[in-house]
RNA sequence: GGCGCGGUAGCCAAGUGGUAAGGCAGAGGUCUGCAAAACCUUUAUUCGGCGGUUCGAUUCCGCCCCGCGCCUCCA
């Protein structure tokens, strides 16, 4: 069995293999940081979570590279209207984004990469463009690429530009005007009054957008890449602009494997702030929805497809999370005969062989995770009539922990980020955004799991010697800190609100 | 206008040329010192509409209706 994924550039799904059978490596665009992260950002970062964990499952090691895109026409709009530098104001916004990363359950990437930080390198790569004869420099000072001398440009995007006269509607950029032809895109942006400017060979100014992914993926990944991802509205121009600066460069394929998230609706609608559906993350968070919550619901939905996000799916998202730390809970604190049932070994080994079989096609998560559904149900099924045996629990145990090693919503830690995300608001004088149900959230973070299990024993021996009362008073103690206790017949369990 | 995607039960949604996964909600039941919870069962003669191909279509083709995306440095 093997991983297909689409690739937009061939516009097909094909086997996706690193080009050394080992190693993946690959480039995922990553945010602009002038303002906090919205949960369409997240789709698309935890669609290629999803895929760097599947990779990994599979066995093969990761090199992942994200850009943290630290300057461009808003940060520097921003940043000025604060009067401040612009590294002064991208630092919050990306101290921001990585704990939000963190909160989601979005693994790190191998390397970050800040595009100032990158500054020579971009220089030198626009200085070899221009020797090549696909780069130009304008009177102002700009560096264009020369579209024309890139005949395959529009290969990933399927657009046809022979004869078209882009831009001849007169929507041209003010001060883009000495491009040669319209369809060129700026490398290099002369310096303005106001704008941070850096001095490099090719001379002052700042960056282009796309400038920056090249250079960095070719710095740290080499000349082709196995795989390059990004939402799907950067497949046009952002990637196409990337593949003909750095084909034109190299000689050489830029990107062997593309890979486009498609944007998300929030109640059935384009995420707009003139909507009024915009929620960045932390609103969702301080409004009362669990990061796990948040994190399901955008995994549910594969990767390629429209995926409506909406409260109500939220609060469905958080009840099926519930079922499965349940059934987690169930196989870890139950009471297990001697012994090993057959008919549940086979449950177990259908379940991870359907949900893998799901993730090779195409991730598709949705599929994948009705495999683990139907797991906890029959599972459950047997469990209620006395089949589920002692040495079936580790083999039970392993499965989830298969499970969660790509969808990573069963180990509860909900509490600590919510109460985080609670301080920052404190912080930021936005105490009156907090809802009552967040609060209850963030409370058990004040208790670590140890301190509560403390409690757990004293309440079950206090119940063992009947004193109801002991015992009863202990929950309500939990419970008053955010700590669930329930007695089942299965035995004692907790969790937290 | 160009290119593309989707319309499946109350809601979210997967899927296939052979007769509809999964989740949530609802309904019924089991268990329980109390509390809470948990668990089980059940829920689409039907897949936007109309035609066509076929022994057979939700799945293929055509047309229509509706929603959505890209074509503007918005993931």
């Amino acid at each position: 069995m093997a991983l297909d994924l689409f690739n937009t550039l061939s516009g097909r799904t094909e086997e996706f293999t690193p080009a050394d059978g080992k190693t993946v490596r690959f480039y995922a665009c990553g945010p602009t940081v002038y303002d906090y992260g919205h949960i369409g950002n997240f789709r698309t970062f935890v669609a290629v979570d999803v895929l760097r964990r599947y990779l990994r499952q599979s066995g093969f090691r990761l090199m992942h590279v994200m850009n943290i895109t630290d300057v461009d026409d808003k940060i520097i709009r921003n940043a000025n209207q604060r009067g401040i530098p612009i590294g002064d104001y991208t630092k919050k916004f990306e101290a921001a984004f990585l704990e939000d990363m963190k909160s989601l359950g979005i693994e790190q990437p191998e390397q970050l990469s800040r595009a100032t930080e990158h500054i020579p390198e971009m220089a030198d790569f626009i200085r070899k463009l221009a020797e090549k004869g696909a780069a130009y420099q304008a009177e102002d000072g700009s560096w264009y690429f020369r579209i024309d001398k890139f005949p395959e440009y529009g290969k990933l995007s399927k657009k046809d530009f022979a004869g078209m006269n882009i831009g001849g509607g007169g929507r041209m950029d003010a001060d883009e005007y000495d491009k040669d032809d319209a369809r060129d895109f700026a490398l290099w942006k002369a310096p303005k009054d106001g704008e941070a400017s850096w001095d490099t060979e090719i001379g002052p100014g700042r960056p282009g957008w796309h400038i920056e992914c090249s250079t960095m993926a070719m710095k740290y990944l080499g000349e082709t890449l196995d795989l390059h991802a990004g939402g799907e509205d950067l497949m046009f121009p952002h990637h196409e602009n990337e593949i003909a600066q750095s084909e034109s460069l190299t000689g050489k394929i830029f990107a062997r494997h593309w890979m486009h998230v498609r944007f998300l609706l929030v109640e059935g609608q384009k995420m707009s702030k003139s909507l009024g559906n915009f929620y960045t993350l932390r609103d969702l968070v301080l409004m009362g929805h669990k990061p796990s919550s948040i994190r399901l619901l955008l995994t549910s939905v594969p990767y390629r497809k429209q995926l409506n996000f909406t409260f109500d799916g939220l609060l469905q998202a958080a009840n099926s999370i519930e079922r499965l730390r349940n059934f987690k809970l169930r196989l870890e604190t139950g009471h297990w005969e001697e012994g090993e049932n057959p008919a549940v070994v086979q449950m177990v080994s259908k379940a991870v062989s359907e949900m893998r079989s799901s993730l090779d096609d195409d991730l598709n998560t949705a599929q994948a995770l009705a495999a683990i559904f139907d797991l906890v149900r029959d599972v459950n099924t047997a469990a209620d009539r006395g089949e589920v045996k002692k040495n079936n629990i580790p083999a039970l145990l392993d499965a989830l922990n298969r499970f969660d090693e790509i969808f990573a919503v069963l180990v509860d830690e909900d509490a600590a980020h919510v109460k985080s995300i609670v301080d920052w608001a404190k912080a930021e004088g936005m105490e009156e955004k907090i809802s009552p149900e967040t609060l209850e959230i963030a409370k058990s973070a004040a208790l670590s799991d140890a301190q509560v299990e403390v409690l757990v024993k004293e309440h079950s021996e206090a119940r063992k010697a009947k004193d109801f009362k002991k015992s009863d008073a202990i929950r309500d103690q939990l419970l008053a800190q955010g700590v669930v206790l329930e007695n089942t017949k299965d035995g004692v369990r907790w969790k937290r609100k």
